[in-house]
RNA sequence: GUGGGUGUAGUUCAAUGGCAGAGCACUGGAUUGUGGUUCCAGGCGUUGUGGGUUCGAGCCCCAUCACCCACCCCA
C-alpha cells in the first residue's frame, strides 16, 4: 500500500455507517422537537475568526489549528470548533433581524492537530446547539435539556451532568487574582505544568492530575464565591430551571471551558467509563463572543458534543445500534434465458423500494443458493428451466425453507404488499 | 510537544538467531435443481518501512511511520 490515511483520521466503513446515520438522525429529531433549525457552515474559515474568538493563547489556536494559505496568500484554518462559525454566519446574514431564526443546531467534522488517543482524533465529528439572543436563564436550562433528551433518546445511562458558573469577565478576572493570591505560597511545590498554568490560566490549577498539586485544591477559593450579584442570581435561576425540568446535576466549581469566550454557565457531560477522554459534551454561555467578532452585543448559549465519544459510550453500555441493511430478496436465475427473464422482476422490486440482490458471477445453482444464504436475505426467488417453461417463479422463505410456485404478478404482489 | 506499549496472511494469533505456521473468514468441489452442519482442495505473506550487526534476522541494534495507553488538551 502506497497511500495511507492521515494520522488521527479514520474511515467510516459501510458496516459502521448505519450507527452513524442513526445517532445523527436522533440528534436532528430531538433538536427539532425543541424548535431548533439546522445550519451548515464551511469547514474552513478565515484563521482570524478562531484566533479572535477562542483566544490568542488558547491551546486550540496556539498549537492545534490546521492553518493554510490559499493561492492569494489569505490565511484560513480548518475549523477547530463549531460555535465561532455559527456566530459568524448569524452576524453576517443579519439573522437577528430576520425573525426567530436564532435556535440553531449543526453537525459536522472539526479539525485539531493533536496527538491521537482513545476518543481523540484529528478529524472528529461534533454536533452542537446554539441559542442566540437572550440572557434568560431558562435558555441555559433548555440547551442542557436538549442534550439530556438526546442522551435519553439514545438510551445512555451512566452519564453525569456537571455545571458551574464562571461569571462575567469581571468576576472571572477577580477570581483569577484570588487564585493566584492563594497559590502564590505553594508555587515552588507545584508541578511544572501548574507553574505555567499559574500565569496563563489559574483556574486550570484546580483540575491538575498530579497528586501533590491536588492537595492544595481543598482550601482554594471557589469561583462561586467570586460571582457578582447578577451572575450569582443568574446561576441560581439556571439551577431552578434545571430542577423544575427534572434534570439532575452536580455543581462542580472546577468545571472550566477551554475557549476564552465563555461567561456564566459552564457545563460538561461526563462518562467515567471512557478513560482519559471522558467528556462527551461540553458547553456554556458566551455573552461576550458576538460583540467580540463584530456583531452587536448579544447574549448566547450553546454546547457541542463529540460523536466518537458518544458512540464509544453507547458501545460500553452494549446499547444495540443499527448494522448494515440486509436484502429482502435474493434472485437466483439458472441459465442465460432465465437471467434475462429475472431482470424485469428485479427492477420492479427495486422500483418499489425493496432491497433485492442478484449476482451474475455465481453461475451454478449451488453457488447461487450459498450466496443467497450468506446475503442473509429473507427470501430467494428461483427461476430455472422448469419455471421458465411454466412461466412462473419459486418464492422461497430462507428462514423456514418453505417454498411455493407463483406467477410473476402474485410474486410481486406478495413481496410488495 | 513528552513518556510507555505494540506492529507477522483479509482477520485473531503462533514461530530458541537456523526451511514462516494454525484457527476463523474467503474461493472451488463432494454426479442431474436447493443454502446453513460436515468433509476435501486452494491464494493466503516484500514479517509496517529503511538501515545496521551476523555465515544466517520475524526475533538483536538504530532510525522512521502507524496504532494503542497516559501526560497535555479537549469533543
Amino acid at each position: 500500500m502506497d497511500y495511507r490515511i492521515p494520522r488521527g483520521t479514520y474511515d467510516i466503513l459501510p458496516e459502521n455507517s448505519g450507527k452513524w446515520q442513526y445517532v445523527k438522525d436522533v440528534f436532528r429529531r430531538v433538536a427539532e422537537s425543541f424548535g431548533y433549525f439546522e445550519i451548515t457552515t464551511p469547514v474552513f474559515e478565515m484563521a482570524e475568526l478562531f484566533e479572535r474568538s477562542s483566544g490568542e493563547n488558547s491551546d486550540v489556536v496556539q498549537k492545534e489549528m490546521y492553518r493554510f494559505m490559499d493561492q492569494k496568500g489569505r490565511s484560513f484554518a480548518l475549523r477547530p470548533e463549531g460555535t465561532a462559525p455559527v456566530v459568524r454566519a448569524y452576524v453576517e446574514n443579519h439573522m437577528d433581524k430576520s425573525g426567530s431564526r436564532n435556535k440553531l443546531y449543526y453537525m459536522g467534522p472539526m479539525f485539531r492537530y493533536d496527538r491521537p488517543q482513545a476518543g481523540r482524533y484529528r478529524q472528529f465529528y461534533q454536533y452542537g446547539i446554539e441559542f442566540i439572543g437572550s440572557n434568560h436563564p431558562y435558555y441555559d436550562a433548555e440547551v442542557i435539556a436538549i442534550e439530556m433528551a438526546y442522551l435519553k433518546a439514545l438510551g445512555l445511562q451512566n452519564v453525569r451532568l456537571e455545571i458551574n458558573s464562571v461569571g462575567c469577565a469581571s468576576c472571572a478576572k477577580e477570581y483569577d487574582l484570588a487564585l493566584q493570591d492563594y497559590y502564590r505560597q505553594f508555587l515552588p511545590e507545584l508541578c511544572p505544568d501548574c507553574q505555567k498554568r499559574y500565569e496563563t490560566k489559574p483556574r486550570r490549577l484546580l483540575d491538575c492530575k498530579v497528586k501533590t498539586c491536588q492537595v492544595f485544591r481543598t482550601d482554594a477559593p471557589s469561583q462561586l464565591d467570586y460571582l457578582d450579584e447578577d451572575c450569582r442570581e443568574h446561576f441560581t435561576q439556571v439551577r431552578a430551571y434545571l430542577d423544575a425540568s427534572g434534570i439532575k446535576y452536580l455543581v462542580n466549581p472546577a468545571i472550566v471551558r477551554g475557549l476564552d469566550y465563555y461567561t456564566n454557565t459552564a457545563f460538561e457531560l461526563i462518562v467515567d467509563a471512557l478513560g482519559a477522554q471522558k467528556s462527551i459534551a461540553g458547553g456554556g454561555r458566551y455573552n461576550a463572543l458576538i460583540s467580540q467578532i463584530g456583531g452587536k452585543d448579544t447574549p448566547a448559549i450553546g454546547f457541542a458534543g463529540g460523536f466518537e465519544r458518544l458512540l464509544l459510550a453507547l458501545e460500553k453500555e452494549s446499547i444495540p445500534l443499527p448494522g448494515i441493511t440486509l436484502p429482502k430478496v435474493y434472485c437466483i436465475a439458472i441459465g442465460d434465458e432465465a437471467q434475462m427473464s429475472m431482470l424485469p422482476i428485479l427492477s420492479k422490486l427495486r422500483q418499489s423500494g425493496i432491497y433485492a440482490d442478484y449476482n451474475p458471477d455465481k453461475t451454478s445453482f449451488k453457488a447461487q443458493m450459498k450466496a443467497a444464504d450468506s446475503s442473509r436475505a429473507e427470501f430467494a426467488i428461483i427461476l430455472g428451466e422448469d419455471e421458465l417453461k411454466q412461466g412462473d417463479f419459486i418464492l422461497k422463505n430462507l428462514m423456514t425453507s418453505e417454498q411455493e410456485r407463483l406467477s410473476a404478478e402474485d410474486l410481486l404482489q406478495r413481496l410488495t404488499q
